[in-house]
DNA sequence: ATCGAAGTGGTGAAAAGTGGGGAAATCGCG
DNA sequence: CGCGATTTCCCCACTTTTCACCACTTCGAT
């Protein structure tokens, strides 16, 4: 399971190190895809597989669900570690999340996910914001 | 079950000792995540499994609860506990709770609480005179 | 006073993150 | 096609952080 956050860097060469904890799980490969809100979803090969094959099955007569499908599966990308742990991040995507050399990867459970680290502090921001949300979606999950 | 209040010492490589009545529940492993009104919360792993399966299986496509995952999930950080019975706590999070060296840490029923400690004076002689104006006296002292 | 357990501080080895050189592969354009 | 220019990939090297120990101190109980 993939937590946590993580500042790293986008190197020159457009490459960015994935943590150490996490590489075992991507031995068999990585997919990078674009994500929502502006930052990339990063997957290990063999969840991807599970998370295509629902993108393929949904419906497509609904216009935000093709987009959004669209948007998954036209953006992804194969990639391999080097032998530091690192993926290269295509052009495209990097504009794409808009980022720059300074980038947070988080861990979301089944996959990571790459900010900018500025658009990444704003987004966190706005979120803290809502404590008393948080406090309520937090009684659901019986933490308190 | 945690309960009671200890004064222990963040050191300055971010160190803080678990109280040692509580570590033989934290062998298989502690998680440290965001907590509410500025404090963190740590969930021995078993406890947080739960918590973080539920997270996981939470629709994506809303907006809010999207930015709630993350914050959870992305706040939350695995850790062991040295051989002394400490546990790491990365920078992000020290600064969230806004830590310094001396906190406070609680137990609450199924998992622990640290607090900076003037922070926790504050909110615990606020919470006695049953003022609900916490928010707005840490918010003051620049504390939210 | 002594012993043991708990909390705190510090050191050194190992690992992680980052940068860069150069070969191989790919692309673009005449 | 051919050739140069760019990108990708595989190493190697340097720096910083992390982690596993060891050591000291305080405090309470015997």
């Amino acid at each position: 399971m993939f937590i946590g956050e993580y500042q790293h860097v986008l190197d020159q060469k457009k490459r960015v190190a994935i943590p150490s904890k996490f590489r075992a799980k991507f031995k068999k490969g990585a997919v990078v895809t674009r994500g929502l809100d502006s930052c990339l979803f990063i997957y290990p090969k063999n969840e991807w597989e599970v998370i295509a094959a629902k993108l393929g099955s949904m419906p497509v007569g609904e216009r935000g669900t093709r987009s959004f499908v669209r948007l998954m599966l036209a953006g992804a990308v194969d990639a391999q570690l080097d032998s530091q742990g690192r993926v290269l991040i295509p052009a495209y995507l990097k504009q794409y999340a808009k980022l720059g050399r300074n980038v947070v990867i988080a861990g979301l459970f089944n996959r990571l996910e790459m900010w900018d680290k500025t658009i990444w502090n704003k987004y966190k921001q706005s979120a803290e914001k809502g404590q008393d949300e948080i406090a309520e979606q937090l009684g659901k999950l019986g933490m308190y």
